[in-house]
DNA sequence: ATGGCGATTATGTATATACATATTGAAACG
DNA sequence: CGTTTCAATATGTATATACATAATCGCCAT
């Protein structure tokens, strides 16, 4: 058994060899022969392995440093690093997408808008050290005729100023906000709660029911853009974060 | 205003030019100055530019698409690309780690464990096409007196064999795992759910109270590791998952 | 011992060059 | 007029080379 072989078998695929070295070094690390703490070979060492330049050998191990699975230390080589903080990618849909994806007619409608001076607790939400104005609103996703999800959202018009002019009557802003502003950053927050008067009201499920809360806050290059809270009824909504260490 | 200038601003700090680049033209992109199809400058312009080699320039674009902001096409240039399905890191931290950031002591507490052969329900959950063995185990993470979460969970004993002789009585399956066997793949499933009786009896809560669930799958190179599922009491903790379009 | 110092070494970044490959646009042809 | 062919072009990958930088090792002097 070959253990330092570049790859015998041929992939038929056409990769690029700084790509096949990248992979039969993950494949070592995930595999487990490579354990954490493992040196694993010097570029120089490599280059004679795969019989090429050590730009080529040099571009696999840094995208292998910059995804996380080794950790490069001058005079001293590349190592296995312990695996880290668990991190996953979380999909967040659009909810008409999800909705539509169930087979249902999606449907939106606008509970309520009110252009304000954001008040201390808006600022709170969205990260304002000053104040300004604000657009609330709020609105409920349909799935058939079941509402799917509660929308209550806080828009800073100070960054999106053309928000003003929308009634977004039937379409939701979220929707409307991608796209027109690119957004850089974002935090999110998921909990379970139970549902108040309002919100079990609005979502035609009994108080006190479990949902599902997302709530999002977006900046566009410093600047906070909006946040947003999803209220789902238990069993309408399942969030899915598949999580893979390295890109291929 | 110059508007394709290399950086005038002095970075003072020592940044790669590759990198310099990168950053430059991410910048124009989360601004909005370059929007959503828009055709960036050639490679042999951005040379020019920053007077610099192809290869300086290719590298930063490449990172760029790799990172999903920008699509190249041969012959045809880069190009800004639409802004894509929302996607967040999800940091899952040990429970360990969050209970005690609390400022309260943590304590694991074995409440089950039992070897058997795999039934169907495990199967599905684990992801395993044949009969083996697997580990149930159930557990209660403290903070302080009070449960924090329920853990339950199902362990591939073909892919982690060792486990059947660990007793897990007071520590947590997870650490253990973690360290042991590298995880290759790991998928998430969030939702929130009402708490039945057996559920609220462990985590001392009333029974219907919501609670979220989340549940992990591992993969360790294509082999089906562990299934859990962390139930957490309404309110006493929060997902946070952050999000920046693509690595300085 | 021990503390400093220079040589050695592996990685980090950048260059100039070369050829491959996909795609486009225009010319040549039926 | 439509189709084929071909050259031009931007990106994709790889090489050889060069110098910078950080960390370590071993030597030497205190």
């Amino acid at each position: 058994m070959s253990m330092a072989e570049p790859t015998d078998i041929d992939d038929s695929e056409t990769v690029s060899l700084h790509q096949r070295i990248l992979s039969d070094i993950r494949e070592k690390i995930l595999s487990g022969t490579w354990a954490p703490g493992h040196r694993i070979p010097f570029e120089h060492e490599l280059t004679a392995e795969y019989k090429c330049s050590r730009m080529t050998v040099n571009k696999a191990l840094s995208q292998l440093a910059k995804a996380g699975l080794i950790e490069r230390r001058r005079r001293s080589g590349s190592f296995v690093r312990q695996p880290q903080s668990q991190a996953a990618v979380l999909e967040l849909h659009d909810i008409r997408i999800e909705v539509e994806a169930l087979g249902l007619p999606y449907r939106y409608e606008r509970l309520d808008r009110l252009k304000r001076r954001s008040n201390v607790e808006d600022r709170g939400l969205l990260g304002l050290a000053a104040a300004g104005s604000v657009l609330w609103l709020e609105g409920l996703h349909f799935a058939g005729e079941r509402p799917f999800a509660l929308e209550q959202r806080l828009i800073n018009l100070s960054a999106v100023s053309e928000a003003a002019n929308e009634e977004f009557l039937e379409i939701a802003a979220g929707p409307w906000l991608i796209g027109r502003v690119p957004w850089s950053e974002a935090e999110h927050r998921i909990r379970a709660v139970a549902a108040d008067e309002t919100v079990a009201d609005a979502l035609d499920i009994d108080p006190g029911a479990p949902c599902l809360v997302v709530e999002r806050r977006t900046w566009s290059a410093e600047h906070p853009v909006t946040h947003v809270r999803f209220i789902y009824p238990a069993g309408s909504h399942t969030l899915v974060a598949r999580f893979t260490p390295s890109q291929g």
